[in-house]
DNA sequence: TGTATGCGTTATGTATACAATAAACGGAGA
DNA sequence: TCTCCGTTTATTGTATACATAACGCATACA
């Protein structure tokens, strides 16, 4: 046997998981590149069994796909699947904010939104906004969209918006950090916490339909900035974006 | 090496998949029970490694649930967990009929549509229907949903809604067995055909809001007729209801 | 010169052996 | 008799060897 160093606080095929993970979205693999097993258990250090458990799982993510005659290569991505997935999960989400409303939440469950609410006011007091600050917005940012999806009290539609934020840029910090180059971009999250206030008082009211209403807005607000972020920044290549993304949500 | 009968027109990993699907779809494995991967080993002949890329893919799918300390069980559904997916599958659907409408559609790409839509209305015309035009009705309903999310020409939405179709009972095919047994089955047959028909209307006129709407009422429908289903037949246990449904969809 | 065929190389699919961990059982002590 | 701890056993996680199929290259023939 080779002296592998083997980590044993984690299991092999997380961390060839993870590994992996990082490298599609590093842009170390291009999307159409075919992903090789022996590559890929060097890189991580795997063996051959954790590291084809974790292509088959990051396959069913939707970052890999597989290859007919065998193998996997990167997914490519178009900007229109993009913008695709953004409405996707905003659909997604307005249906976990109705489901909110209609069901009812206690004050209590409102608390930790709330302080959410509190926070991001806090970092939009600066003007501008330095980077650092931007970085703790998109945690929060994440945060508050996370506990609204638990309000909906409903495991599969839980599972299926984790699923459909598997796309980076479906995923609210995503989409935030494309708009980031642009002047525009404190106008455009202090919209966004608009939408958020309206959300939250939705729910308190038990107004389904608005709650659903607006969390679909929201999404074709980050939708338009997409657009816009690449339209102004033609050089931008997806996949360093989404390498910057990583870096602020880790 | 054991006298095993290996068929070679099939990877073992997608053979065990289905071998494992049907034992949970038909009962054989109840929901919580712990998978054993060397019973598996057995019941479905691949070995070790492709039984666990098929246990690791039917999580992903949503029927097996990973167990911290290792090994997977089979998932258990409420009722609630049921009508939730079937909406999620209407809001999705709805979100592909928009796209569709929106997107516009060639009248020839309509054609497989609206032949599924004459060839249900042919098997409606039997009063009283009969269990294997029924069994044709489930069929062609699969197939019109099926033709319809793939008019949005959204991959990721396509690839959503098939995931989201991965709860048995969500699929069309799913909530209209559970009606089945009831008198009022043809009725509700006859109002899902119409809601078929006005999409595609609303779709050729380009009416995306109408389109949209008219499936999530057609999910609605789905829901209200599964709770009258389970509330009529109370002795009706989830899961055989689906080994019924596999029985009539294959 | 272009194409087709065959062989060799390489990578994937599969099987199984080994290691490590968690559960179950039994025994001993309070 | 109940509880706690140790041992045993079973099951999962990992590694690797082997089989098989695909790809590429070279050579020969048209």
């Amino acid at each position: 046997m080779a002296e592998r160093e083997v980590d044993r606080s984690v299991s092999q095929t997380v961390k060839a998981q993870l590994a992996l993970r990082d490298q599609i979205l590093s842009g170390a693999l291009r999307p159409g590149e075919r992903i090789s097993e022996l590559q890929a258990v060097e890189t991580t250090g795997a063996s051959r069994t954790p590291v084809r458990m974790a292509l088959v799982r990051l396959e069913e993510e939707g970052l890999l796909e597989a290859i007919p005659s065998g193998g996997f290569m990167v997914k490519a991505f178009s900007e229109r699947d993009i913008s695709d997935s953004i409405e996707l999960r905003g659909t997604l989400e307005g249906l976990a904010a109705r489901f909110a409303a209609e069901r009812g939440v206690s004050a209590r469950e409102l608390e930790p939104l709330k302080e959410c609410l509190a926070a991001i006011d806090e970092l939009l007091g600066q003007v501008p906004i330095s980077i650092e600050a931007f970085s703790s917005y998109v945690t929060l940012n994440a945060r508050f969209h996370a506990l609204l999806t638990e309000l909906s009290r409903s495991p599969p539609l839980v599972r299926q918006i984790d699923r459909a934020s598997a796309l980076p840029f479906a995923s609210p910090s995503g989409f935030v950090m494309a708009q980031s180059a642009l002047p525009e971009a404190q106008q455009i999250l202090i919209i966004a916490q608009d939408h958020h206030r309206v959300v939250i008082d939705a729910i308190e009211n038990r107004e389904g339909a608005r709650a659903e209403a607006i969390m679909r807005e929201h999404a074709r607000l980050a939708v338009r900035n997409l657009r816009l972020a690449l339209r102004n920044r033609t050089h931008l290549d997806l996949l360093p974006a989404l390498a910057l993304i990583k870096t602020a949500t880790d």
